[in-house]
DNA sequence: TGTACATCAGTGAACGCGCGTTCACTGATGTAC
DNA sequence: TGTACATCAGTGAACGCGCGTTCACTGATGTAC
């Protein structure tokens, strides 16, 4: 395969390198970087987990020979590290597209459900490696999501003051309830991903579900008293 | 090794097999079954997942030869299956457990906790496996352990009933406020088995962090209303 | 602007290794008489 | 009870294969003059 062409596919430039390279070489560089992550997550589409990759089926993938590889990775961790962080860029990016949305106070768990169902399906892959390596994945990886996750977990109860959705709860106690909310969206992630596709009735059930859980606990987190 | 001695280690008989043998050929046999099940589990301590365990590493931890894996299993998933089986066995004693136990209702969010951190840590193995597997492993092996936690959830509901917690609430609801609990109790768990030794004041926190979201939780299911 | 040299992303051959699976086997256990 | 044969859990050698990693390389891109 000729230099000219070694990229099959374009990655949405979640992960940059450390030190952004200009040039015609560092763009094509860059562009084989993005292929590589591409590949490993579209590998997993079939249900595979990251773990169970290996190096030559991602740059085959990739259409790339196996040892271009180290070009821009030590090894698998390490490119597992890199889709972590893509998977952190997403999550933020979520909450920056909710608090755009404009749903309505009245019916805001529905309509939040909504767009996030919206946006698992719209980012599949990034969501199936975030929320399938977030237990299984090599504790390298684990520990990456995990604070990852916390992160995003933070943002939100911010967000959750700004709205001022619950008056006078102190940050700890925000943290903890967006904590449980989170639980609850990755979660409903891998059922959202594992749904068989043209079964109305299944995904109708599912998304109420997940909303009734969101009332109850928004039930008791209007009901929890701070300690004095 | 001698034929006399192939096993290295008991595993609690959680799965027996299809149809349970008599006699010494066929305890020595269910024997080696269960070192193979035990060893499969024992790799999976140092955080590495099922999916990245050969059946040559599994065969050489239970102290037998590759070949004899096939007297017993099809392949790895079918051990993964096995396992499965064995983690749900486990899921459903902790219930046992529980009702036998006589924690005060005036704390019994804090005193069930405590129970389950304590089972938690006695069954390390299989709550890392079923934790891990439950998002990250393959297709079957996700699916076999999301009808394994949904038998639970549906035990605890009916065990909720039973306890007359949530007095008026339809079945359907129950379900869904013990599904929110058990997403949390699975999530516990990981963050428990992840805690570095040692950490009294990190594992407190964690502790505390479950008791409070449980509480939210319930705070929440005594506002819920049914609908008409 | 043109030339000569340096850089370095991607190549392709080669390596040793552990893998899953096959096969014919061994010898203790089980069974029929 | 003793004997002769059947069963079958576990053995050990062998296979072909994909793996991660090494190495010297190629040739387009970048840089210095």
């Amino acid at each position: 395969m000729s230099l000219l062409v070694p990229i099959r596919e374009d990655f949405p430039s979640a992960s940059a390198p450390e030190r952004e390279e200009s040039g015609l070489r560092g763009s094509r560089k860059q562009r084989t970087r993005d292929a590589l992550l591409e590949a490993a997550l579209r590998l997993m589409r079939e249900g595979r987990s990251f773990t169970g990759l290996s190096l030559r089926e991602v740059t085959r993938e990739a259409g790339v020979v196996p040892t271009a590889f180290y070009r821009h990775f030590h090894g698998m961790d390490e490119l597992g590290l890199a889709l972590v962080e893509g998977g952190g860029v997403t999550l933020r990016r979520l909450l920056r597209e909710a608090r755009r949305s404009d749903v309505q106070f009245t019916d805001m768990i529905r309509g939040s459900v909504q767009i996030y169902k919206r946006y698992v399906e719209d980012n599949r892959l990034q969501f199936l490696f975030v929320a399938g390596e977030r237990a299984g994945g090599s504790p390298l990886i684990r520990e990456a999501i995990r604070r990852e996750v916390t992160h995003f977990t933070n943002e939100m109860a911010q967000d959750l003051r700004g709205l001022n959705a619950l008056p006078g709860r102190s940050t700890a106690t925000l943290q903890m309830i967006c904590g449980l909310v989170v639980n609850c969206m990755l979660n409903a992630a891998i059922d959202i991903l594992d749904l068989p596709p043209d079964q109305p009735e299944q995904e109708h059930e599912l998304v109420e579900n997940f909303v009734r859980q969101l009332r109850v606990v928004f039930l008791g987190a209007r009901q929890w008293k701070e300690k004095p």
